[in-house]
DNA sequence: GCGGCTATGGGGTCAACACCCTATAGCGTC
DNA sequence: GACGCTATAGGGTGTTGACCCCATAGCCGC
């Protein structure tokens, strides 16, 4: 019997050889690679045609939404396994935008990652259960709709609400930068809370702090 | 031969799987306990007083410095490995400070964990060589310097209510949580947002992640 | 032109939060 | 033993935000 072959893409060596020593035990499945960054992904893929791409989204040169982007380009038909820690909509909706075929949280299990493995192989998707259930709510097929711009797309305004919201404005005081209505402020701190299922200020600047929105404090050395 | 004791305090599930079955390869090494969060790292060392535990520093609830410290603090001689994905001074300094033992990198391997474990368990201490060699270049005082300048002095207590209100959550969650009044939750809330002098929580999330408290999301590439 | 998206603004309700007050109890320190 | 600090918990009041309803207007693509 042929064995399903993996290409590992996480950049963490110890959380890497975890995996790798997680999947030995599946005599059906076999790594035939690993890649400590995006790019190293890329090449290892096209150069190893592995069954399947197990893929971390944080990565440094690369992260795995883009390099699975790339991927699937080189690649027809490359079946791409989203990992990550991170159970955004951004994200989810980003990943399937890119081609991949699964998205499982590091929350999850290492029988579900097995699993996930042969369900991807066999042609079917694979989500976190949390994930499968939000997107089964929001009615979004995962691969009749290839190209997608509703979700996750924030509008210019809604950009510059999110900064401002981030930077710790209330409503009153963005509608007074922005000379908007306060109503108009929390309709698209809805809209914005909505496409990123986000729903708490801190979220909020957490989330525009990792896309590069705004800065943290740069202050250290406390606690 | 008595086997060394290990609590693998760990949030990602799969992660702290393939730590558990890297270290099952080692017949000197039992894990005999995992955490999820800092505070069940916290009450499980209590309670099965391992030899060792390794304590991940980005963790929900109580993250893995604040956790160190209050079971430093509740068992004398406890030793704590960190680990962490962050090469950063103020982590480790702050480990250091709290009393941890060592301070693994995930980029090291699995080897350099089983190693570090028996290393930290005769008496010694064990640091990943590029911080190992940083703290022998620097020498770092970590005890000698004003570290405590602390502007903004917080109790413990507070730390964590800043901790989960950074994380998303509400006054109420804080409550159970902590299993305490909501009026407490709201008490340690003003407290540290006067000591802070910050009074959103935009404000307070940006502080925690510059801080180190928590962490940010992952770098996304469009918005 | 019709539908879709964006931006604008208004109504209301209810939960959450900020900020004021109060208090008790357990610690240490001096 | 008095003092200070921390943690606990309650009352009250006003503001803010989340989430629901609604509408109009401009612009773009088919």
């Amino acid at each position: 019997m042929k064995r399903i072959t993996v290409l590992l893409a996480e950049d963490h060596l110890i959380v890497r050889e975890g995996f790798r020593s997680l999947l030995k035990s599946e005599s059906d499945i076999e790594v035939v690679g690993e890649a400590q960054t995006g790019r190293q992904a890329v090449t290892l893929a096209k150069k190893l045609r592995p069954d399947i791409v197990v893929m971390d989204i944080a990565m440094p040169l690369l992260n795995g939404l883009e390099a699975t982007r790339q991927i699937r380009q080189a690649i027809a038909g490359a079946k791409v396994l989203m990992l990550s820690a991170h159970n955004d909509d951004a994200y989810v909706e980003q990943a399937i935008a890119f081609g991949a075929v699964g998205y499982l949280l590091k929350q999850t299990s290492s029988h579900d990652l097995s699993r996930a493995i042969r369900e991807v192989q066999s042609g079917k998707t694979f989500f976190s259960p949390t994930i499968a259930r939000r997107l089964h709510d929001q009615k979004l097929p995962a691969r009749e709709r290839p190209l997608r711009k509703r979700v996750a797309r924030l509008t210019s305004r809604e950009l510059e609400v999110l900064q401002l919201i981030a930077e710790g404005e209330a409503n009153k005081q963005v509608a007074g930068e922005l000379d908007i209505s306060i109503k108009t402020v929390e309709k698209h701190r809805q809209s914005l809370m909505q496409k990123l299922n986000i729903h708490d200020v801190a979220g909020l600047t957490r989330y525009a702090i990792g896309a590069g929105i705004i800065e943290s404090s740069v202050q250290l050395t406390i606690v």
